[in-house]
RNA sequence: GCUCCCAUCGUCUAGCCCGGUCAGGACGCCAGGUUUUCAUCCUGGUAACAGGGGUUCGAAUCCCCUUGGGAGUACCA
C-alpha cells in the first residue's frame, strides 16, 4: 500500500444524500485521512433525467457540516478538474470507441421498447430476460448486422447504444478488502450497456474512466454495487488499466422489519435519515435533518463511524482525529447494521454535557429570544449548569429550565393533591420570614436556615420541600430548591410562594 | 427465479483469521442505592453464538448442508 492513496466519494445528485451516503463519505474519508492520501468529491449527474435541483448544494453542504472536506472537487477544484461527469461528457466516447475498436464493446440497436417487450415476456414465463452471451446472438447489433448495415444505420442516425462484450466461458476472480475472493462465472453476467442513445455514458463506463483517469487507488462504495463489480473488473482488464483495490461497506438496514434503510423510513419512525434538513422542490415535502433536530456534528460523526466499524477496545467516543487515528477497513464488519435511532440520542448527550454551560447557553439564547426572553447570559450559563446532565438535546433546555426565567404558569393537581394540605399554606406563609431574613441568600445559607427552622418547629423535611417546589417550580420535577431560590433571587422566590398560596385553595 | 453477499443478547458489536476464558462492552429495559421532587449518577440484573451434520480430546471460532436476511438483476446511480 504505498502507492499514493487517492480515494473519492461519488454521488449521484438525485436527491438528499442519506444517512448510508454520509458514512460512505465518512469511511473514505478517515482511510483518506489516516494514510495522508487525497479525498475527491466527484458529482455523477450522468443521468439528464433525474436532475433534481439543489441535490449537489445539499450534498455539499452535508459534509461540510459533518467535518468532511475535500482536496479534490467541484468547489475547490483539481488536477483532474472538472469533477462533475456532465462535464466531462466529450471524455467518455473515445473509450468507448476504443472498447468497441478492441472488440470488447458493440453496437446494439435495439430500442429501449423492444427490450421492454422481452422483459415483459419473459416475466410472464417466469424468467427474466438478460441481454447477454446467449441472447445478443438474435438481437439488433453489430455483432450480428453486417459491418454495411451496421455503418448505415449508425449514418442514418439510428439511436444505438455501446454494450459491453461479457467474454464467455471464464470466471471473474475479484478481491475485496473486507469481503475477501469473490468468484463469478461471466455467463451469469449481462452485456450492461456503457454508452447511452443520448450521448452519455451510463455509470458503469464514466465511473471506470475517471477512476482511471483520476487515480483513484481503493474504491471504497457500498454494498449495493457489489453485483457489479465483475463487471467493473472486466472493464478494467479491457481497457488493460490497473484496477484499484475495492471495499464494499455493508448496508444500513431499518430500524424495524426488513431491507435496507430508505429516504422514507425516517419520517415513518420519527427519526431523521438526513443530515440536513431538506425540501423536495417537486412536492415540496419536507424531510427531517439531524441538524435541524439538534444534533451536533461531532455526535452524528461518531455515531454514524460505528456502524459497522469499531476500534476493539471498548472506547465508544471519538472525536473525527480520534476517528482517523483508529480506523481501519480491516475493522469493518460484513454484515448489515440494523439502524437504532435510540443510541444516536446517547450519542448526542455525551456530546452535550462535555460542553461547557457557556456554550450550552449560547446555543440555548435563539429559543429563550423565540420566547420572547432576553435573558443575562451568564444566568442561563448557571441554569445550564444545574440541569445539563439531563438532556439529550439543547432544544430540551426550556423543559427543564422554564422555572428561571418565569414564575409556574399553573400548578400539577396530582402533586397538589399530594404535597398540599390544610397546614401547608400557613407553614409556606411562616417560610416567607424565614427566607426573608436569609444574607446572604445563596443556596448553602438557604439550606441551612430552612433546615433549621424545619427543625425547630418540628415539620417534616418532605412535607415541606416538595409544597415549596410546587409553589416555585409548579410541578414535581427540577434541581435542588437551594439553587434554583438563589438563581432567581430572594424577591422571585417570596413573590411566587405568596402568589402560589392565593392561587392553591 | 437467477447471481452474489451476510448470520453472536431486542439493537450496535468484541471474540472468529491463529479452535481451549462463567461468550465481554455499549444502547435499551428491569431492580436496588443516593436524593426534599423529577432527572442525573452509582451498583446489580435481564438477554445471544439461527438449525443440522461433520473435523477434533475440545468448535461461537475450521468444513458442508439447511434455514433466514440482504443486495443486484434498467439506455438509474
Amino acid at each position: 500500500m504505498n502507492k499514493n492513496i487517492r480515494v473519492r466519494f461519488a454521488p449521484s445528485p438525485t436527491g438528499p444524500l442519506h444517512i448510508g451516503g454520509v458514512r460512505t463519505a465518512l469511511y473514505n474519508y478517515l482511510f483518506a485521512r489516516k494514510h495522508g492520501g487525497t479525498m475527491i468529491l466527484r458529482i455523477e449527474d450522468t443521468d439528464q433525467t433525474r436532475f433534481v435541483p439543489g441535490a449537489e448544494d445539499y450534498i455539499v453542504n452535508s459534509l461540510a457540516w459533518c467535518g468532511i472536506n475535500f482536496d479534490e472537487s467541484v468547489g475547490v477544484g483539481g488536477p483532474h478538474a472538472p469533477y462533475r461527469q456532465s462535464e466531462r461528457k466529450a471524455l467518455y466516447k473515445q473509450y468507448s470507441d476504443k472498447l468497441i475498436a478492441s472488440g470488447h464493446a458493440y453496437y446494439a440497436f435495439d430500442t429501449a421498447e423492444e427490450l421492454e417487450t422481452l422483459r415483459k415476456h419473459a416475466e410472464a414465463e417466469k424468467q427474466t430476460f438478460t441481454y447477454n452471451t446467449e441472447t445478443r446472438k438474435t438481437l439488433r447489433n453489430s455483432l450480428c448486422l453486417s459491418a454495411e448495415n451496421v455503418n448505415e444505420l449508425i449514418e442514418n442516425g439510428t439511436p444505438y447504444v455501446v454494450r459491453f462484450l461479457i467474454p464467455e466461458n471464464t470466471e471473474v476472480a475479484m478481491d475485496d478488502i473486507i469481503r475477501g475472493k469473490v468468484c463469478v462465472k461471466s455467463e451469469t453476467l449481462d452485456d450492461k450497456v456503457l454508452f447511452k442513445s443520448d450521448g452519455m455514458p451510463t455509470y458503469h463506463l464514466a465511473n471506470i474512466v475517471d477512476d482511471h483517469l483520476m487515480e483513484i487507488s481503493h474504491v471504497i462504495r457500498g454494498e449495493e454495487w457489489l453485483p457489479s463489480l465483475p463487471l467493473h473488473v472486466l472493464l478494467y482488464e479491457a481497457f488493460g488499466w490497473e484496477a484499484p483495490e475495492f471495499a464494499h461497506l455493508p448496508l444500513l438496514l431499518k430500524p424495524d422489519g426488513n431491507g435496507k434503510l430508505s429516504k422514507r423510513d425516517g419520517d415513518r419512525l420519527g427519526f431523521p435519515v438526513f443530515p440536513l434538513e431538506w425540501t423536495d422542490p417537486f412536492s415540496g415535502d419536507k424531510s427531517s435533518g439531524y441538524r435541524e433536530s439538534g444534533y451536533y456534528p461531532e455526535a452524528f460523526i461518531n455515531l454514524l463511524a460505528f456502524l459497522g466499524w469499531n476500534p476493539g477496545t471498548e472506547q465508544e467516543l471519538f472525536n473525527m482525529d480520534q476517528l482517523i487515528q483508529s480506523f481501519s477497513l480491516e475493522r469493518v464488519g460484513k454484515s448489515g447494521s440494523k439502524f437504532d435511532p435510540e443510541k444516536t440520542k446517547w450519542f448526542n448527550h455525551q456530546y452535550l454535557i462535555r460542553r461547557s454551560d457557556e456554550e450550552i447557553a449560547a446555543e440555548f439564547m435563539p429559543f429563550l429570544l423565540e420566547k420572547g426572553i432576553e435573558a443575562d447570559m451568564q444566568f442561563v450559563a448557571r441554569a445550564a449548569s444545574l440541569v445539563k446532565e439531563r438532556l439529550n438535546f439543547v432544544k430540551e433546555l426550556w423543559g427543564e429550565t422554564y422555572f428561571f426565567f418565569q414564575s409556574p404558569e399553573s400548578y400539577d393537581d396530582q402533586v397538589i393533591k399530594k404535597r398540599w394540605k390544610d397546614e401547608t399554606p400557613s407553614q409556606m406563609l411562616a417560610l416567607t420570614e424565614v427566607l426573608q431574613n436569609i444574607e446572604p441568600f445563596d443556596a448553602p445559607s438557604i439550606d441551612a436556615g430552612i433546615k433549621t427552622w424545619i427543625e425547630a418547629n418540628n415539620f417534616g423535611m418532605g412535607a415541606i420541600m416538595n409544597a415549596l417546589r410546587l409553589l416555585l417550580v409548579g410541578a414535581s420535577k427540577g434541581p435542588h430548591l437551594g439553587d434554583i431560590m438563589a438563581l432567581i433571587g430572594k424577591e422571585e422566590t417570596l413573590m411566587r410562594i405568596k402568589k402560589g398560596i392565593e392561587t392553591i385553595k
